[in-house]
DNA sequence: AGATAAAAAATGAACGTTCATTCATTTTCT
DNA sequence: AGAAAATGAATGAACGTTCATTTTTTATCT
């Protein structure tokens, strides 16, 4: 698979195609030509740039889960106090998945199913690390539950991956009120005391 | 597709076939021959019992989840007072996802992907209305935030499938402690004041 | 009870379709 | 013109589903 120079068009483009397919269909309904169909693009064209399916759909779960982290992080800086960092994290990351539904669906579907080889699941965690340290200051200094990581991250992160898909699934609508419930809620669940 | 009279073990069989497979290779890897030879059944007999593919994963959808919500209100009385009545269904909901296994990653899957036809999903919510009733009731008496159902159940019982995950995945094990802490998180972030 | 016939259930090879992937050819870019 | 990129028809494998046949169960009669 030699690397192509330009045309980082005609990938993006699969990447999208595959997002939607996939979202929409599932998996199991998402061939390879309809991929390359919704790409305006031919089948044979996908083999230049992803090894085969099971590539293609590992690549573009990392590539999303990298931009979703980026997005979280963007405006925390470790410097904050943990509660200002803890809501400035979770509410990026609620922004994130609220109005990136395709992205947040993707993700959602890929961290519930077996379709994304484990070796690639385990590196795109990685990019979460800012969240962990805040977690580790936040316990040290007593502000924060002695909590496993993965209780932390059930309580506050994962009841948003939920409340996104009911709202794709147009049965319920976040507002900015909404919002400020559910912020304190996740706070109220880890906070100490 | 007339009525089979005997032989729900063979039934039985092809649905715990299909919960396995999809498990562990999702939906697009859980072929029908595969399904058959793991139910020790002719590819053939399946059509007996079900329609088609989809229709064999929408009756283990409705089946499994029908299971799981008998489970969970088992030991609850609508007479019991709110923190005590949810207190009883969290725990059995708790039970049920970390024991069963592969009833609720069965579950999960089909909860965050389009594999399950959406009427049939709506089918299946239903049998949650004992706990959407002492919410209200909960809220009427001011014990409970007045959120919506979505917002409580997204921290209270969502976790809960995230957690299972995990635990299934090998990277977290939730014993007796742990338990409580996760129940105390949940309680602490829908209570009132 | 045992024998026999009719009905029900189960089989698995066969069918038509669809899929992922390839590669000889064409198009686009340098 | 030469190299790089893109094409899309062709290929073989795998899939969901069917149905003519076989096996098992049930009902009936001696």
């Amino acid at each position: 698979m030699a690397q192509l120079q330009k045309c980082t068009d005609k990938r993006n483009a699969l990447v999208q195609a595959t997002m939607e397919l996939v979202n929409n269909n599932g998996f199991h309904a998402a061939p390879m030509s309809k991929i390359a169909k919704m790409a305006n693009v031919s089948p044979g064209t996908i083999y230049l740039y992803f090894e085969n399916k099971q590539d293609l759909v590992n690549q573009v779960y990392l590539e999303v889960k990298s931009v979703f982290t980026a997005y979280a992080f963007e405006t925390y800086d470790p410097k904050m106090p943990v509660e200002q960092g803890f809501e400035v994290i979770w509410k990026r990351i609620a922004e994130f998945k609220l109005n990136k539904c395709q992205e947040a669906m993707f993700l959602a579907q890929c961290d519930n199913t077996p379709i994304i080889d484990e070796p690639i699941r385990q590196e795109g965690i990685k990019h979460l690390q800012p969240l962990l340290d805040l977690w580790k200051r936040g316990k040290e200094e007593g502000s924060i539950k002695p909590l496993s990581d993965y209780i932390l991250y059930a309580y506050t992160v994962n009841p948003l991956s939920f409340l996104m898909l009911m709202q794709q699934r147009g049965v319920f609508k976040i507002g900015k009120k909404e919002l400020e419930s559910a912020y304190l809620a996740a706070w109220n669940s880890i906070k100490s005391e």
